[in-house]
RNA sequence: GCGGGCUUAGCUCAGUGGUAGAGCAUCUCCCUUACAAGGAGGAGGUCGGCGGUUCGACCCCGUCAGCCCGCACCA
């Protein structure tokens, strides 16, 4: 064997040093190969700007575990990572580095700016990807992307300008969502609603040549200055003989027409007179359209209001207008009234900041046909959605999609490919014009609008592997097989890609989508900043390592929320402690590497270790179907319990006489020493996935035949190595073992009394077998000598186990009260049981109607029961 | 309003039509030569309420309640 562990477990010391082997091994990096079975994902690429947070660390270590179970499972493996250049995040990052050395980017002008962005991207963007490699990411590095490369760029205005032939890209002048911090327009999926306590002002407007009022009511008091109408329904008696006749409207002063519109007006809802806005509200819009109204902007692209709002108002911030507005309706008289109100107000989700309904020109795509076909695939199982619960939400959300506002007015991102001649003709195409194909003129300027960053995002799963050419690596790797992102860009990212990737490669991008949870506190609350429950992976990953980190994110990933604390970690940071260990002490006992070891003979081995290999592949059958469904916690915990519970606490214990020489011969022990080493290597690429460090860094020791763990094949279930007599067995003697200890105890004993133990096998080869291992019983249960088939003195606990007899002699009879009551509950549980048994058992149907196997179950249980109550009886 | 989810031990969560589990916390004992980041043992639950289906319901169905998340609306 090579060296042994470090007595401390330190995973500072190798973490580092292992992931830069495999990397320069090229272990990440697949082969062309078209014959092997490939497995192929991408990242969702983080931004540009970002920095390793608690939700990366998660999709990122489910993404590895994937990556690393089907690489080593066989697969010609490709994770694909990279970076999103994040359009608004990262221009407003880089607008706030040049405020702080007092510079605006207008005063650099677009160019220059768009220079700086680079810079700055060339100098901290490859800083998440550094961090991704701390946590044991196992991606191609080599073919890392970001989305403004000059591939990416290519396939974005490729899929620009066919959608724009194909009709489904559009210029027009329509009610978008505006950010005035941004100064941009914004897609409605990047709207937030923030629940707000706000107030609702009831304002009264005269009707002309009248001394009626007409009293309207608004949460946006500062926008009466732009209404053009007041609204009622047809039908509404009260005011039904107003339609037609003309409001004045207050501050303003001007006459507004009072109009019908029964899809506006709710005559049940407020006052029934809704005041009419057409260029600040949606509905207004839509109503002005249809009452064919004047649309007058008063608030500008920053939000201040324009010089239409009139000369004591231009150039005022919206919300300082609204104060303005109230005092002046206040003093005029007109305001009735004033209720607090909740809310849901539009926030721009990147900056917070109110957003601010606007007519402008802007790009669209047209939704309808891209969205049609992405329902289909989902509904005919093309696509798989887990959670399945998160199909509703996407079927809900694409059944009602609204064409997707794509423009931006930022300067960082693709700048869309149309050009407008002198003559205001527009031409868009894949290379730049040099003239006007209608009118000849040159001079051509190029449309200043970006992409929304979204755009270059829905195409990621093809053209990073080179597509619209058919580069190996599209042909070898697209489709890819899993997404697993969050929940939360479902519509963002995951929908969108479904459309482009059906539209242009005629193929869904993938199979499967897993949706992962939120990572949340302990307790189940949002991690944020504010409340201080923020959990740092890269300081986790100093103080604990990667293994605990990834370990603890994994057995909490069942696809819903993860609650997650800094305690947490520290526990399943006991486990890798705990593996570090138990290696540790194989390693001392181990004389042969694993490529020089042999095949185990099967036919020649104790129960024992029959036993401890049926568990371990029970386990790994269930880790591979855990893993294969996404049920990340399941087969985290199937390892947990297998390798704590089973193979540390009873296996090695089981096998210290022997490895120590204390019992059996040399071949018994090089058996045993065989199956342990056996056991330890599944062990370690079983976990490997969920702990990359520490099994590479043991395993290395093992001296097998391949390089690397992850190299080595992932095990997988073998028929041969199930055993139910072994298993039966040893749960037997397991449990007898737990009862002697808790008796022992009960009596207030210590382990360093030691009894005589008496056994009954029901047949001759059970008392062969607890024969042969009397000597396990007598050192893990501490007993001064087994009794097999022997008459135990009058006086000794009497127990049934698992169908077997025991007795224990004590060497005083020791009834504490507390014993007697113990005894006592035990037996009424036994009672209780039994009646419902005998209940059960005494019902016709359910003879009748149960199952054979149950109704066998039951009267076994029977016997057992009655034989058991029997002898805790005579404990009494 | 529409859709989805949740309610199980003190906390955080698994769970299967055959009478309930884990981790952490807690209590008792033990520094046994891999590990005190450990070992052994214990206590702790009428599985949110009420109905129904079934021989049998924590599980399936209905209903009520509470909580959470989307989407839509919000004059």
């Amino acid at each position: 064997m090579k060296e042994e562990l470090d007595t401390r477990y330190d995973p500072k010391t190798f973490e580092q040093r292992i992931y830069a082997k495999w990397e320069s091994e090229g272990y990440f990096t697949p082969d062309i190969d078209r014959d092997r079975p490939k497995f192929s994902i991408v990242i969702p690429p983080p931004n540009v700007t970002g920095r390793l947070h608690i939700g990366h660390a998660l999709v990122n270590t489910l993404q590895d575990i994937v990556v690393r179970w089907k690489r080593m499972s066989g697969f010609n493996t490709l994770w694909l990572p990279g970076t999103d250049h994040a359009g608004i995040a990262t221009q407003m990052l880089v607008d706030r580095d040049l405020a702080r050395q007092g510079i605006s980017r207008f005063d650099l002008g677009r160019e220059k700016f768009v220079e700086k962005v680079w810079e700055w991207k060339e100098k901290y963007g490859g800083e998440i990807i550094e961090q991704l490699k701390r946590l044991g990411a196992s991606a191609d590095w080599t073919r890392s992307r970001f989305t403004l490369d000059e591939g990416l760029s290519r396939a974005v205005r490729y899929v620009f300008v066919k959608l724009y032939e194909d009709g489904l890209i559009y210029r027009d002048l329509a009610m978008v969502n505006w950010c005035p911090n941004c100064r941009t327009a914004i897609s409605d999926v990047e709207v937030e609603f923030r629940e707000r306590e706000g107030k609702l002002w009831h304002i009264d407007y005269p009707v002309e040549g009248s001394d009626r009022r007409l009293t309207v009511a608004t949460t946006r008091p500062e926008t009466m200055l732009g209404d053009t109408a007041l609204a009622v329904h047809p039908d509404d008696d009260r005011y039904r003989s107003l339609i037609g006749r003309y409001a004045i409207l207050p501050i303003a002063n001007r006459r507004i027409p009072i109009i019908a519109d029964s899809i506006l007006v709710d005559p049940e809802f407020g006052t029934g007179v809704v005041k009419v806005t057409p260029a600040h509200d949606k509905n207004d819009y839509e109503a002005g359209k249809r009452n064919d109204l004047p649309q007058l902007q008063v608030i500008d692209e920053a939000g201040r209001m324009t010089p239409e709002a009139g000369a004591e108002f231009a150039g005022l911030d919206r919300f300082d207008a609204r104060k303005k507005v109230l005092e002046k309706l206040e003093e005029q008289g007109f305001l009735s009234s004033v209720k607090t109100y909740q809310n849901a107000v539009g926030v721009h989700g990147k900056c917070d900041t109110d957003v601010e309904p606007m007519i402008s020109r802007q790009w669209f795509v047209k939704i309808d046909p891209l969205a049609r076909p992405a329902i289909d695939v989902v509904r005919d199982g093309t696509i798989q959605i887990i959670p399945e619960s998160w199909e509703a939400t996407y079927f809900n959300w694409m059944e009602n999609i609204h064409d997707w506002t794509i423009s931006r007015q930022l300067w960082w991102g693709h700048r869309i490919p149309a050009f407008y001649c002198a003559n205001g003709h527009m031409t868009v195409s894949m290379d730049d014009p040099a003239q006007c194909p209608q009118c000849g003129s040159t001079g051509m300027r190029q449309e200043t609008d970006v992409l929304d960053t979204w755009f270059s995002s829905a195409l990621w799963p093809f053209s990073t592997m080179g597509w619209p050419d058919n580069t190996p690596d599209y042909e070898i790797f697209y489709p890819t097989d899993v997404l697993i992102t969050g929940f939360d860009i479902l519509f963002f990212w995951v929908a969108r890609m479904i459309m482009m990737g059906l539209r242009f490669t005629g193929r869904a991008p993938f199979h499967q989508v897993f949706l992962n949870g939120l990572v949340r506190d302990e307790h189940g609350d949002k991690m944020s900043k504010t409340k201080g429950n923020v959990i740092d992976p890269l300081d986790v990953i100093e103080e604990v390592g990667a293994d605990a980190l990834r370990f603890t994110l994994a057995i909490f990933a069942s696809g819903r929320d993860i609650p997650l604390g800094k305690s947490r970690i520290q526990g399943y940071s006991a486990f890798v402690n705990k593996i570090w260990n138990a290696s540790r002490f194989a390693l001392m006992h181990l004389d042969v590497e694993l490529k020089d070891a042999g095949a185990i003979d099967r036919d020649n081995l104790r129960s024992i270790e029959r036993w401890i290999l049926s568990r371990l592949n029970e386990t790994t059958k269930a880790v591979n179907k855990s893993l294969s469904a996404f049920r990340f916690d399941e087969a985290s915990n199937a390892i947990y319990q297998f390798f704590w519970h089973e193979f540390c606490d009873w296996y090695i214990e089981m096998v210290k006489p022997v490895l120590l020489g204390k019992h059996g011969d040399v071949g018994e022990q090089k058996k045993a020493k065989r199956v342990l080493l056996e056991v330890l290597d599944r062990s370690l690429r079983l976990l490997h996935p969920f702990m990359p460090f520490v099994t590479e860094e043991i395993w290395q020791k093992l001296g097998g035949v391949e390089a690397s763990i992850m190299t080595a094949p992932y095990p997988i279930g073998e028929e041969v190595l199930e055993d139910s007599e072994a298993e039966r067995m040893i749960a037997a003697v397991k449990s007898i073992i737990t009862t002697v200890r808790n008796v022992r105890a009960e009596r207030g004993f210590t382990p360093k009394d030691r009894f005589r133990l008496f056994i009954s096998g029901s047949d001759g080869r059970e008392s062969n077998f607890f024969n042969t291992y009397a000597y396990i019983l007598t050192d893990l249960a501490r007993l001064s000598e087994v009794v097999i088939d022997g008459q135990p003195p009058p006086g000794t606990h009497q127990d049934v186990i698992e169908g077997f007899h025991i007795a224990i002699e004590f060497p005083e009879r020791v009834v504490t009260k507390e014993q007697l009551e113990r005894t006592q509950r035990e037996i009424e549980k036994s009672q209780k049981e039994l009646a419902s048994v005998e209940a059960r058992l005494a019902n016709e149907q359910f003879v009748k109607n149960a199952p054979a196997a149950v109704v066998q179950q039951a009267q076994a249980r029977l016997s057992e029961l009655r034989q058991r109550l029997e002898k805790l009886q005579q404990n009494q």
